[in-house]
RNA sequence: GGAGGGAUGCCCGAGUGGCUAAAGGGGGCGGACUGUAAAUCCGCUGGCGUACGCCUACGUUGGUUCGAAUCCAACUCCCUCCA
């Protein structure tokens, strides 16, 4: 068991999954203060939930007093990491890593204070060193102590092998600049944890490994467990896609409601990872049953959306929820689409409604959509495939669209 | 350099001349049940059109044929074995 703040905290909310010395660690964080990182690949222009549980490590790595610091690959995004993927990943350009850089750094500051003192966080960007590398350096300085025997036998590298889609030499390089990442953190900020999914433990050896060879000092590997829903499904995607972080990219209201639906079974397990209430209470949460577990997933998605979104805008998104689900009502703050009120005025189909205002990706599946009687116009089933809308269907000067029981929309003629 | 195997819809994967917009599964969407859950069951799942219909699609380009995802040729990429 262990005696730091930071590792008894990790621990009880269920954010270990190895650590390469335990004790060792956990000594130096009764020590003092420890700066520890965690890598994120600029892939996306943000990051999605399924990156949430290393930015929550991150936080709670300040909240006990230590400085977490988050590594945007902006160089390793130029190779692409082939840990665990089947195919190799598309070679980015360098101005949609820069592009996504900046979307990542947006997110990071809502979970992070990069206040200036000892637990402020530091953005690194690897591409300020390892874009200098020279090759022949590179080879002779770190290549000499990388085992390619030892590389083929990670369960990365080797899964890849075996498949048919291979690995080429580039991707095989990964892991080796990944190291020096760790090196070049530890040199520069005094960096000596470095954090990351399970996938990654075989690449963060790896770091630990070169640094003892090279520099002679001890650091250390924690990694998390990989998460699946309570079914079996991969963490973080929704039905309509990933679950992104940036509301640009994904309406906070979505956002809350991925929180909400989530599986009876995993809501103690997120409500540890993924807020800030004490261990106590989000026990007394998760013992919930049957229909009383929907407030507890309530206060998990509104805590959840809180961090990521601030406390206003997640208690607007639970407030639209309610009104939505609970009083079937049409509440302003649903998303709104214009329409040209001309078009109203005319009278529109229902299926030509529902792809205007992007409910439906095309006429067919928004007939299809009609057909299996999922389309509502101001929560009334839509019957008819020819069924036309106009301005006799405004209710408080907008319309109602309603796709399942899940997805609303209100257009308003302007 | 040589020999062989492969490329099918969002993904996996059948299909070896017309009955194929292409089996089956997964995923997704919708419905029922419920608690805005899970599990289960049912329907739908290329585009356009109200519809008999038209268009696009089985790596690329050409060809054979009344007719090709299916046959032929060349090309591209991938895999396996040999050198």
């Amino acid at each position: 068991m262990p005696q730091s703040e930071f590792l008894r905290e990790a621990e009880a909310r269920g954010f270990i999954f190895q650590c390469t010395d335990m004790e060792a660690l956990d000594a130096a964080m009764q020590a003092g203060p420890v700066a520890g990182y965690i890598g994120f690949d600029p892939t996306a222009d943000s990051l999605h939930v399924g990156s949430l549980i290393q930015i929550m490590m991150l936080r709670l790595l300040q909240k006990h007093g230590h400085r977490p610091v988050a590594l945007l690959g902006g160089g390793t995004a130029r190779i692409g990491d082939p840990s665990f993927r089947e195919e190799a990943r598309m070679l980015m350009t360098g101005d949609t890593i820069a592009a996504n850089l900046r979307g990542i750094e947006g997110s990071l500051r809502q979970y992070l204070s990069f206040a200036d003192d000892t637990t402020g966080a530091v953005l690194a960007n690897n591409a300020d060193w390892l874009d200098r590398l020279s090759y022949i350096d590179l080879l002779r300085d770190v290549g000499v102590h990388f085992s390619v025997n030892r590389m083929l036998s990670f369960d990365s590298v080797r899964s890849r092998l075996e498949r048919e889609q291979g690995l080429t030499f580039l991707e095989f390089n990964y892991s080796i600049l990944q190291s020096y990442d760790f090196r070049e953190l530890n040199r520069t900020l005094g960096v000596t944890l470095q954090m990351g999914g399970s996938d990654q433990w075989g690449n963060i050896v790896s770091g630990i490994d070169l640094v003892r060879r090279t520099d002679q000092k001890q650091v250390f590997g924690l990694t998390t467990p990989l998460l699946t829903t309570a079914s079996g499904a991969k963490m973080g995607k929704s039905a309509r896609g990933a679950v992104w972080l940036s509301a640009d990219k994904l309406p906070v209201f979505e956002y809350w409601q991925f929180w909400r639906n989530t599986e009876d079974a995993d809501v103690g397990r997120f409500l540890r990872l993924f807020t800030d209430l004490p261990l106590a209470e989000c026990d007394r949460l998760a013992a919930l049953r049957d229909a009383e577990i929907n407030e507890a997933k309530k206060i998990l998605a509104t805590e959840a959306t809180a961090l990521c979104h601030g406390r206003a805008a997640a208690e607007a998104a639970a407030e639209a929820a309610r009104r939505t689900f609970e009083e079937g009502a049409a509440p302003a703050d649903l998303p709104t689409r214009p329409i040209p009120a001309a078009v109203l005025a005319a009278g529109i189909p229902a299926f030509r409604l529902f792809v205007e205002s992007g409910m439906a990706a095309s006429n067919g599946e928004a007939r299809r959509l009609i057909r299996g009687g999922g389309a509502r116009v101001n929560d009334v089933p839509v019957r008819d495939e020819g069924a036309v809308v106009s301005i006799a269907d405004l209710t408080d000067g907008a319309i109602k669209l309603s796709s399942g029981r899940k997805h609303h929309l209100l257009v308003r003629p302007e």
